[in-house]
DNA sequence: CTTGACCTTCCCGTCACTGGAACCCCCATC
DNA sequence: GATGGGGGTTCCAGTGACGGGAAGGTCAAG
């Protein structure tokens, strides 16, 4: 298979293909023109990369997670702690985002939202000036 | 006042300082030392731009906002609206997070986290396989 | 033989900084 | 006068995870 079939059977854009081989995610084969050749197991490594960028895993993440997946002797605890970090990670941007957006709803709502200059999202801006 | 005693009563970086310089969000005086001087009013426009970042604008929202600001024929719809569109981005990322959450927690609450290899995370990442 | 779709590498740009090198300035001390 | 330390300055490179686009090689169809 050609990196485009690829593409089209992962979801991932080429670029992104090439960037995996760049970073030593996946290691094709190249056929006698140069061109990338791509086995069923590299199919199978783009679509667990895929799925574990899907879940917010970081590069370096998924390729921890790749090696314990190919690691037949791996204890599931390993990779549940490089889960339950990440579940961590994403719970603390969900409530950073959750501050603001209250912020945020509270200053819109009592923003008039018309012609007139006299605004409370920017009188919060300015320092409560 | 130095870049040194701007950074202390901003709590910004004296290097974010610079670069918001560089990209002409503020514009300081500077001394016959070529040391930047900063006025009050320096010091008062990166406060806002503080509180506009903590709030998750991008810099180019800022920029927008920080012009608002210093216009007094603003109308506040036009605030309230880069605002609103802040909005939408963060209640987008959060429900984004928040279903990677809920994956994620689904599947570590399903891996037993110990010394065998079997492992529903891994088995989900792999595509059921 | 040419067209057009595919593939290749390479380099720059993204966003909002951060780190570090190399250098200048000013004040105090020995 | 030398020195030391704590400011400041510029400029360059790196971050994460790609994306855009140039310049060029390859291949099947008409």
């Amino acid at each position: 298979m050609n990196i485009g079939d690829v593409s089209a059977r992962t979801g991932l854009p080429a670029k992104t293909i090439r960037y995996y081989e760049d970073i030593n995610l996946i290691k094709p084969m190249r056929d006698d023109n140069g061109y990338r050749r791509f086995r069923d197991q590299d199919v199978h490594k783009l679509n667990f990369l895929g799925r574990a960028r899907a879940l917010g895993f970081t590069i370096e993440d998924c390729r921890t997670l790749l090696a314990l997946y190919e690691d037949e002797t791996r204890a599931s605890a390993d990779v549940k702690q490089v889960a339950r970090d990440h579940l961590v990670q994403i719970e603390t941007k969900i409530a950073d985002l959750n501050a603001m957006r209250d912020t945020l709803s509270h200053l819109i709502d009592a923003c008039a939202g018309d012609d007139r200059p006299d605004c409370p999202i920017l009188r919060d801006l300015g320092g409560k000036g």
